[in-house]
This record gives structure tokens, sequence and C-alpha cells, in this order.
RNA sequence: GUCCGGUUAGCUCAGCUGGUAGAGCGCUACAUUGACAUUGUAGAGGUCACAAGUUCAAGUCUUGUACCGGACACCA
């Protein structure tokens, strides 16, 4: 049997590419190779000292969970940004963290421990929990950390970051305690979103809203008729209340009190005249429930009303419900209304109705609103700026956290693309209220705040004997808020921090432009008066084939860790990002991911075709191109520049479309094989000619995909012969344009 | 209710500052065992949602209409 001759190539090259006998081991040399890192980048002379620095941090993804394909989309666009700009010679730093995601890990250790010991999270107290939770963390981070790296992500590991650690509970302390001697975040009792089941607040965000169908009653308050779908509040409702238009109650009078047989006898009732009373909205007359309800509570402020409390914590009816007093409002809801229809209290039942449910996002718990004294931001307190470099807002300057925020994007201090989503951006800020700080749970950053007989000091550690701290933890996101800053090392003005710092790149998700984005321009521009980052690359949702949602139960999930290894990463890559424009969704199939582990074996048949061709090549020499050579040439160089000019825009989906369509239809179909002839030809000149240009080929073909598809394009660099390789990484080599 | 998008080939989408339609997948025909667990060449297929306006010229700008989607707010 004859073998085809390959001369001086590579026996890898005599099967088609295959991703999974590759990319591992490639990763590990890159990893020990340190040039993620830029430190190392500088010792070994691949990057420039005084190189232009660009840097980004992960969003943190949560360090109990695993890697989706949501994560996989925000790694490949950025780490296509890294590599690029890593390429460009600049002093390049992404780093990688992850994420205590305190209130869904503490959820999920106590319902492992709940399943196991049936103990709930008082009977096995606080200190064990936390053991627990630090156990539980500890055991399952190196999961999403592994399936991170499996993706290519030239993250720098040596300064990972965990939200939970000692450099990053500093920064957090440092933060609070600034802002509170500054009276930017105060204690005081408001309506908050309380879950009864977590037994915690969350924030206004936190809230999400689920559409339910419930019985909508009506009841006979006297001479009027008010609507509810929630009897079991009603108990307290001495105030009713209309606007002070509505001709139909111009015979009642402000503050008029009038004799009302109500659900446990005789009230009397306060008439209230307020234009949050929708004349439009059935009889227009309501009674409120202040305790219960933040519009109710405004309301009541409007005109200083009794407030008084319900339901309790645990969703139990309080005294104020007489006969109902202890029962769960789950419970007593058709009691109450059995007993109001025997006292002919009930007008009529609606069963048709539709309404919208609070419920807490991470934990689904119904939402009971109910006063508490909690820590908060305050958004509109005045202050006077310190140092500044945040375009139009200058030392001196007296602002609010709001302005600060505004600013931040209106004098292009953060770039937003897509550019929709500064419209977005700024509605949520108009829209912004308080932001409720602590939660009552245990896993998180613990309040520096510490109480004795009624006084409260803010600090580090216990200002002395008989002074408790605050038990609660603060909301996940006042930590994440300072992400940028902390990674970096921050409150230490680090070298790290003052090279680094703003970054240049946030790539996240449109879905939280809310939760992180605005709370980390809120935070870095108070704290350090400058913008976390220069620019907000915002991606899409990955949905599937038939651009649905991906779900659990729709059971259409792609799990990119089993695409991946049927597939490769690099072909995982690349189905994620053409077609995907920034902000928009993208639908994906596995019929596109295959589409890609054919290009990338395109790659490898093209590289196997361009090293036979130009094995006899002397390298030495330069030869004399002619006129179709150099316009080859010419055509790498405008080709390159297109991607290039492409990716300065963060069109990452037309760069990686166009770079595909290059080297698939351009190189391998006209170039490659015009070249066949004149390789195969007598004329030893022209012939050396087109093996420069070939060589130049697939050098600039290599360079222009490592970004998009980092693995095959490295696997065939290190089988280039020596003369070809600049440097012994692709993943430092220089970008092809210039 | 407020705000923001979208509507272009069978499907998924691209079309930047206006100059008479593009890609991928799919489909049809032919070719090819080659650098190619295939690939190449050619082809069919669109009154660019609808209406009016600006303009020498409108997927492209303006206004309106109709659907579709999203974010936020929220009701007794």
């Amino acid at each position: 049997m004859e073998d085809k001759q390959q001369p001086n190539i590579s026996e890898a090259f005599l099967s088609p590419y295959n991703p999974s006998e590759n990319e591992d081991r490639i990763y590990a040399m890159w990893e020990d190779s340190g040039y993620f890192n830029p430190d190392v980048c500088i010792e070994k002379g691949v990057t420039k000292p005084d190189a232009e620095p660009f840097s980004m941090v992960l969003p943190p993804p949560n360090v109990t969970g695993t890697l989706h394909m949501g994560h996989a989309a925000m790694l490949a666009v950025e780490d296509i940004l890294t590599r690029y700009h890593r390429m460009l010679g600049k002093r390049t730093l992404w780093i990688p963290g992850t994420d205590s995601a305190a209130l869904a890990t503490q959820s999920k250790v106590e319902s492992i421990v709940y399943k196991k010991e049936k103990k709930r999270r008082h009977d096995i107290g606080r200190e064990e929990l936390m053991r627990r939770i630090d156990e539980f963390v500890e055991e399952s981070k190196s999961t999403i950390i592994n399936q991170t790296k499996k993706m290519g992500s030239s993250l720098d590991w040596s300064r990972y970051a965990f939200t939970m650690d000692d450099t990053r509970n500093k920064a957090v302390t440092e933060a609070f305690i600034r802002m509170y001697n500054d009276g930017l975040i105060y204690r005081g009792a408001r309506s908050v979103n309380w879950d009864p089941n977590m037994q915690t607040t969350v924030s206004d965000d936190e809230v999400e809203y689920v559409e339910k169908n419930s019985p909508f009653y009506y009841f006979k308050y006297g001479p009027f008729t008010i609507g509810t779908v929630r009897p079991e509040t009603k108990f307290g409702d001495k105030y009713v209340v209309m606007h002070p238009d509505d001709e139909r109650y111009a015979a009642y009078e402000h503050g008029q009190t009038i004799e009302v047989e109500w659900i446990n006898g005789p009230i009397t009732a306060t008439i209230i005249k307020d234009e949050a009373a929708d004349p439009e909205m059935g009889s227009g007359v309501m009674t409120i429930t202040p305790w219960h309800s933040a519009v109710d509570l405004e309301i009541a402020k409007r005109h200083d009303l009794d407030i008084e409390q319900v339901i309790d914590e645990r969703g139990c009816l309080l005294d104020i419900a007489g006969e109902f007093a202890g029962t769960h409002i789950k419970k007593a809801r058709p009691l109450i209304i059995e007993k109001m229809q025997a006292k002919g209290l009930v007008e009529k039942v609606d069963e048709d109705y539709t309404h919208n449910v609070a419920t807490n996002e991470r934990g689904g718990g119904v939402i009971e609103p109910q006063i508490k004294e909690q820590w908060w931001v305050d958004v509109n307190k005045e202050f006077t700026m310190g140092p500044s470099t945040i375009p139009g807002i200058s030392e001196g300057d007296v602002v609010t956290l709001k302005k600060l925020m505004i600013a931040a994007v209106e004098n292009g201090g953060v770039s937003i693309f897509p550019d929709r989503f500064n419209k977005t951006y700024y509605h949520w800020i108009e829209n912004l209220h308080d932001w409720c700080l602590s939660r009552q749970i245990w896993y998180g950053h613990r309040i520096p705040a510490w109480f004795k007989d009624g006084e409260v000091k803010v600090q580090v550690g216990s200002p002395g004997e008989g002074w408790t701290q605050d038990p609660d933890t603060l909301d996940t996101w006042f930590s994440s808020g300072l992400w940028t800053m902390s990674t970096l090392g921050w409150p230490e003005m680090t070298d790290d921090f003052t090279t680094y710092h703003p970054t240049t790149v946030l790539e996240t998700g449109y879905d939280i432009l809310f939760f992180w984005v605005a709370r980390m321009i809120l935070m870095t521009t108070y704290l350090n008066g400058s913008v976390p980052f220069q620019n907000v690359y915002l991606h899409g949702l990955v949905r599937d084939a038939n651009n649905k949602k991906m779900s659990k139960s729709l059971g259409n999930i792609i799990d990119p860790v089993d695409m991946i290894d049927k597939f490769g990463a690099d072909a995982t890559r690349l189905s994620l990002i053409v077609g995907a424009a920034p902000g928009n969704d993208m639908p994906l199939g596995e019929d596109k991911i295959r589409a890609y582990k054919k290009f990338a074996n395109k790659l490898w048949n093209i590289s196997r075709f361009v090293l036979t061709s130009i094995a006899d090549f002397d390298h030495s020499t330069t030869p004399t191109l002619s006129e179709r050579d150099q316009a080859i040439l010419t055509d790498l160089q405008v080709n390159a520049e297109a991607v290039t000019s492409e990716l300065e825009k963060f069109n990452l989906y037309i760069a990686a479309e166009k770079a595909y369509h290059f080297v698939w239809h351009e190189i391998a179909d006209r170039i490659l094989e015009e070249a066949k002839p004149v390789i195969n030809g007598e004329d030893a000149s022209a012939k050396a000619a087109r093996q420069y240009v070939l060589k130049e080929t697939l050098v600039t073909s290599l360079k222009l995909l490592h970004p998009f598809m980092p693995y095959v394009t490295e696997t065939i660099w290190q089988e280039l012969p020596e003369a070809l390789r600049e440097t012994d990484m692709l993943l430092v080599a220089q970008w092809p344009t210039k």
C-alpha cells in the first residue's frame, strides 16, 4: 500500500480535526505559560511594560452553579475581546471570580440540611449553618471553574476573587461605613418586600410579578362597596378613601366619620379624600391597609393616619383579627369569607379575576409588604462631590447618587452597547426608590453596625462591652456593586487598581442592567469619583432553535458542556457569536454548532494543504512577487482590517461572520484553488512566490480566527514549522493589521 | 398605564450617515474522492407589514395604522 506523500508535516494532520484530543492539552499549555497574566507577558517580553491597558471583570457566576448557555455566550464574547486586545499588544487583564449568591446558596444548603436531618436553620444555629455553607461552597466551586476553563477562557486565575473572601469583605465594610458617615446609608422603618417563606426582605428588583387567577370580592362597607382579593388584610381598615372630585361621593366630607358594621363588629370609619383613589376603578372607593401595602402607606402618611400591623412575619394574623388571630392567612381567607357571607357583607364574587402577585424571584414565596426597620441607601440625598474624573461632574458639585448615575452615562463616561439601552437605563433611574440593603439571612456580608440601648454605631469591630452586632447581612448586589474595584484590590490603592481601573469593558446580559450595571455605576461614582468601566456590552438571551426560552420544564435545554464534548469549544463559541447582535436574543440549535465544527475542520484542512504545499519553501529568502501575489496579500490586509474595524465597534457577530466567510469562501475556495497549478507547475520562482503568499495567508488566517476559535488555531500553530511562528504561542502573537 | 424594540427569501437574521435587495441553514440540478467524516459550481425563491409624506431617488428619513415581543410600573 502506498502512503500519500506528506513531506515534513505532522502526522497529526492525517486525520480530521478532533477537538477533544486537543482542547484540554492546549488549555493546560496556555495556563502553564502564565500568559493569561499580563505581568508574565511583560516579564517574558511579549507585552511592553508601558502598553495601554485593557481590563475586564468576569461577571461572577454563582459559585455553586453549573455552566449554562448564557454563561457560554458571555464567556465567548469576553474571551474574544480579551484575546483580540492581548494580540494587539495591550496589557490585557480579564479577572475571574465567583459569586456567593447569598440567598440562593443559603436556601439550597438549608434544603439539603432539611432533607437529610429534618432540621431548619434555627435548629442548627448560625455558626453551624455557615460552616455547612462554606463546606458546600468549597465542594462545588470547582465545577463552575472547570467548566469555565473548558470554554477556552483566557482568565488570569492568579487573580481569582470570591465575593466572600477577605479582600472583598474589606471593600464591603469600607464602602458601607463611608456611605453611612456621609448620610447616604440610613436606618429607617419603611415598607419592605417581606418574604414569609425565607423570612427576609428582598429588594424591589428581586420581586417578580406572577399573573394569577383569584376570586375578587366585593364587600359592603357601610354605604360603600369595596373590592379586594385579600380579605385577610381588611380587619384594620378604618379609613375609606375616595377621589376628591368623585361626584358620587360629594355628600361625604374629608375627615367625616361613620359607623360601619365590619367583620368582627362595628367600627368607626373615617372618610379620606385622596387623589390616589381611581374613580374608574370599581366603585371608586377603597379602604386601605398601610402596614401591608406601600401605596396605602403613602396615603396614610399624607393624612397622618394610624398604621396597624395585621399579619405577622410568618404570615399569621395578629390579635386585631379577633377570633382569627394566630391563623395563617391561607387558612383564614375562606373562613373570613364564610363569616362575612353569614353577616351579609359579601355583595358579589368575581371568580375570574387575574392580577399580578408579587413573589420573591429567588425563593418563590409570596411577598407580604411589611413595615420594618432596615438599612437603606438614599438615592436622593444631596452631598458634596469629592475628587472626580466623571465627565460633567467636578469636585465640590452638589450631587445625589441619582445625578451621578445619570451623569456617568449622559456625558459619555460610560458607553452602553447597543445604545438603545441608554433609554432603558434612564427610565429605570427615574423610577428608582431608596435601596433596601439589609437581608435577614445569615450567609452574606454582615452589616458593620452595633446596637446598645437604642444607640447605633457603624464601625469595624465591636465598640465594646454590651454592644451587639446587627444580625442582618447585606443585599448581595451591594458587594457586587463594588466588583470592578474590589477585584483590583480597592480600598487599597494597589498597582492593579491604579493600572486597570476604570475597566475597559463590562460585558453582561441585558437582564441584569439594573441589578448590577447600574449598581456598579452608583457605588463607583460615589466611592471612587470615577466610572467603573468605559463600555458596557450587553448580550441577549440564548434561546432554543425555535426561539423559545430554554427551560427545564420544556426540556429544551442545550448543555454547553455536552456541546463542547460533541463539537468542540471552538464550534460552540462561534455558534454563540455569529448572528448574535448585542442586546438581541439569539436562537441556537445543534445544527448551528455542527456547522461550525465543520468550519474548524475546514481550517484544519486548509492548514494541511498549505503546509504540504510549502514544505520545500526556503524561509530564508524573500521571493519576487507577481501582481497576482501582491493582490492576494492586499486582499488579506483588506479583510484583516475589515474584521478589525468590526471588533473595534464591538460588532463581534459581524467580525466573526466576515472572518468565517473570508477564510472559507475566499481563501479556501479561490486562493487555494488557484494556487494549485502554480505550486505544481514548472516555474520555480513563481512557485516560491506563491508559497510565500500561502504561508502569509495561513498565518494571517490563524491570527484572525484565534480570538473566535482559539483551540484549533493554537493546535495548528503548534504544528507550524519554527520559521512561521513568531511567538511560541499564537495566544500572544501579533494581530495582523498594520 | 409608561417606555423600548421588531415586522426583509421556507427558517434565523444582516443591511452603517438614503442610490433600484444580501448571508447562513434549507431546497433543486450538476460536478467531485480532492487539502476536506465531503466539498465545489450553478439555480429557484422577496410589490423589504400597511398607508401617507420629504426627496431626482426610501428596507434605509418623517408621521400614522396594524400585528408581535420586551422592560418597568401597578389596582382596591
